[in-house]
DNA sequence: TCTACATTTGAACAATTGTGCAAATGTCTT
DNA sequence: AAGACATTTGCACAATTGTTCAAATGTAGA
């Protein structure tokens, strides 16, 4: 940062108000990697298909129409930031969604896009 | 997409209902550039010093430590995403979330976290 | 062990993103 | 009208991202 804009008198108990109650840094990161794994399509369709059963990279594949291999990249994106869980069984891996936050998060946001 | 594996007879079914309930594209991404808005480190901090009070580009540059530049670019994405809404006061432009959704969304998230 | 197939992984590459800089715009005060 | 300062905007550039391809790995069955 270059730019700094002057600090009105009146402002800065706003400011340092703000600023103590910001969580810190690592938080910040965890809850935007969160966000930020739902903020892409793909990752958002299969997040979707999973709300009502689980599937298998394959099926997910079919389902979206994305390459096996590109579902397989982000299902890892999805795993890591604990979004999705999984199965093994047999040659499959079936996923799942990890925790109820998922479905009330999906649906606050739809309700919030129905406006 | 190139690969495309074969679908299991046994899996047809589920294949087939979860496009079918899958929302649409247009939907798909609106609700993904909604979490995408959220999904990073700075457009979080706004987000989350604005929870308080109402603050204006240069409160909020302050508090972030990033640029006036850098501030106004990603508020113009939060405010075309709906997630922050604005008001003019002479010289200054104050911000303030758009909605209660994004309250009750962080909320979740930050729950989600402390797993 | 060999074959078939589901899945994962790493490299490569185009596309997108986030930031700072400089210039433009807007608004108040003198 | 001119100066001061908050804000926005367009450009440039580095960093990150999403996808495909090819190869590797895992697992079941012949």
């Amino acid at each position: 940062m270059t730019e700094v804009c002057k600090i009105y008198e009146e402002h800065l108990d706003k400011i340092l108000k703000a600023q103590e109650k910001l969580p810190d840094e690592e938080t910040i990161l965890e809850i935007s990697d969160f966000f930020n794994a739902l903020g892409n399509p793909t990752r958002l369709k299969i997040v979707f298909a999973l709300l009502e059963e689980e599937l298998c990279t394959c099926d997910l594949s079919n389902i979206t129409g994305l390459s096996v291999s590109a579902i397989s990249h982000q299902l890892r994106i999805l795993k890591d930031r604990k979004i999705v869980a999984y199965k093994k069984d047999g040659k499959n891996v079936f996923y799942r969604l990890d925790d109820e936050h998922i479905r009330q998060i999906l649906k606050i946001a739809l309700r919030h896009m129905e406006e």
